[in-house]
DNA sequence: ATGAAAGCGCTAACAG
DNA sequence: CTGTTAGCGCTTTCAT
């Protein structure tokens, strides 16, 4: 329509972005030599200083932006990766989402995620990216019921990374937390006290996460020489079931106790079942639980807890997979250690301020404190 | 290398993904005639059934899968949409990028996440994204001191919508709580009992959020023809500064009292300083507190809370981002009704229990219960 | 030191 | 009903 009478658009707005051509066409060049300079290879093909000069002007002034998708469409790479987790709304999966999205944008990587909520079907679409290479590759927490679709991506030569959880006999890398090594921190932590009778309790045990917590917290009862009171196994990892279990457990057992509380839900429970039963953490009982997730700063309770690097994961995740995307082997496994936090007493200060920052909403307020904690990204704000 | 040696690539797991032309070649027809078929258009270009039937065949067996790449090239539509937001490990907005992502993937579109932490710099990378169109459009929750950037891409035409905070005076489409609504609710909640003398306290007022809160609020008691005994502006929305107030408070104040606390760290502060009074929730006061975020789970406080529908926000900034990419005009502000989440006693049940779930890990184990509730898409697992 | 040309995989306008 | 052709913006030989 009106194209004659429009020959010489400087920078309209937000009409047809700026192409290598433009520049060439108003300086005279051929777009080759303009690409050449843009991509900064005017070295390799000895551009004169005043071309180059003349060309980064332009495209400063009218304000060119590299065509990605035309960029990836060439290079046959989208320069995107996907995270695929069961439920983002969980700080736990969020804070590995945060990690990922650190590392890879990095590599000038974009992270593209999915929330699965258990649904194969959506396993099965995040596959499909990579398939359609609307993504590089994968990042993916094994669901239950998808492990066939994994496999069956694998032999398909499916680029892809585990976190957290791996697929039994998959020969594919998994990022995780060391969870036996957390146990140790944890009986470690309890048996600075003498004279108590040792707890476990957690969840159930066909989980291979629990099971490592377990047998990392064996394997140290043996080499400290001490035996446990009671090993307790929940059939569900439920606050209830916990709670439930704990009240019993106080009746049976006397004396001092030291209780490692293996999982999230199974820590909430054990606390609601102390206080239930009327006794006081730390004196009466000892308590490390396992995972923070803001409980321990919101319910002021002096327990200790052994605390995942969720960051760490997501960012190792994005390390492995972008050296398989490079052609690299890589690790089978990498475990991340975990971090044991202790809590002293019931009034929060130093970290426990800090930690009481992350829970704060600012919501467009400056944020007066902004520091790395432990080189983790995991600045929090906005919680109202 | 090894090019000749391999003239009938059947289906090569890794290698060299199908391309139209494979098939046409296959097949002895165009690759026009493939797209025609494979893009659903065979009726409008009249392709013979037993045509189609031949290519959706060969496609199958191998493996076809359109490139994503070169068809976001050719359209010059990447068919991503980009959410940046403050901090994805707050539950907050977590939730919104699973609403988001949920919308998204509705329409075809892939999510890319990013994480802000309150630095202009990642605020700037994140409308790069669209300027190279390694994105279609952008949700973005300002932070502060991003204001001139989101200005200066409005001038310049880029697609994007606001959530829940909007710059003063820029016309862009904002998706928020109806914070004022909120209020209502809670007023309304809090006035079942006679009788009570009615406390406000809440975050800085010079933040549109808790102005919004306050204003409705206010707007409701003038409706209610009641009078607040107190209105408690905090200079921080921290728990400590809440906690503080709330004790000097109820020194002042006699009688029983109905307290509104507008945000969630004045929830937490709030229920501390009653806690630390020695006084009982709700029989000696009321509360209703301001935002969800599992506290009243884990906590099992008896509070009423106001929550917000972060799923519902993500959805319609979605839809609303993908209205004004179909060159729609859109409304300016999208408000969205909060509700009140009434928690009766100390003890979980049916609803109680239905959160409990909510925070329980998975961890690949079967998730025996899963209905959504209220529409939202915050089916939540692992938290350990 | 610069340019011409080909092609990445797909879609669409236009012929037959 | 099917095929030809051109082109999306960019990179990359290969010439000059």
């Amino acid at each position: 329509m009106n194209d004659p009478p429009d020959p010489d658009p400087p920078h309209v707005p937000g009409l047809r972005p700026i192409r290598m051509k433009d520049i060439a066409e108003q300086l005279g060049l051929s777009q080759t030599t303009v690409s050449h300079v843009l991509t900064g290879k005017h070295a390799k093909f000895r551009i004169s200083a005043a071309t180059v000069e003349r060309v980064w002007a332009l495209a400063q002034k009218l304000g060119y932006r590299t065509n990605a998708m035309a960029q990836a469409f060439r290079e046959q790479k989208s320069y995107a990766i996907s995270l695929a987790v069961e439920d983002l709304s969980n700080p736990f999966w969020a804070g590995i989402a945060v990690g990922a999205e650190r590392e890879a944008e990095l590599h000038g990587y974009t992270l593209v995620v999915s929330h699965l909520a258990g649904n194969t079907g959506r396993l099965r679409r995040a596959l499909q990216l990579v398939h359609e290479s609307r993504v590089d590759g994968l990042i993916v927490s094994p669901i239950s019921g998808g492990d066939c679709d994994l496999i069956a991506a694998h032999e398909q030569g499916l680029p892809f990374v585990q976190i957290d959880r791996a697929v039994p006999d998959l020969d594919v890398a998994c990022v995780r937390t060391d969870h036996a090594a957390g146990s140790v921190l944890a009986l470690r932590h309890l048996l600075r006290h003498e004279d108590r009778s040792l707890v476990y309790i957690g969840g159930p045990l066909d989980i291979a996460t629990y099971r490592h917590r377990l047998d990392g917290f064996q394997a140290e009862l043996t080499r400290s020489g001490v035996a446990a009171a009671a090993i307790e196994e929940l059939k569900e990892a439920t606050p209830e079931a916990a709670e439930a279990r704990m009240v019993e457990l106080l009746q049976r057992l006397r004396g001092p106790l030291a209780v490692y509380a293996a999982n999230f839900c199974s820590t909430v429970g054990t606390l609601r079942g102390i206080r239930a039963a009327g006794l006081s953490v730390p004196d009466e009982i000892d308590v490390v639980g396992f995972d923070d997730i803001l409980m321990a700063d919101l319910l002021r309770y002096p327990v200790a807890t052994v605390d995942q690097d969720v960051g760490g994961i997501g960012r190792e995740a994005v390390r492995l997979l972008l050296q398989r995307l490079a052609g690299a082997e890589v690790a089978r496994e990498v475990l991340l250690p975990p971090r044991l936090t202790a809590r002293t007493s019931d009034v929060p200060r130093s970290e426990g301020r800090a930690r009481a920052r992350r829970a704060r909403r600012a919501d467009g307020s400056p944020d007066p404190s902004r520091q790395s904690r432990s080189g983790g990204p995991g600045k929090n704000k906005k919680s109202n």
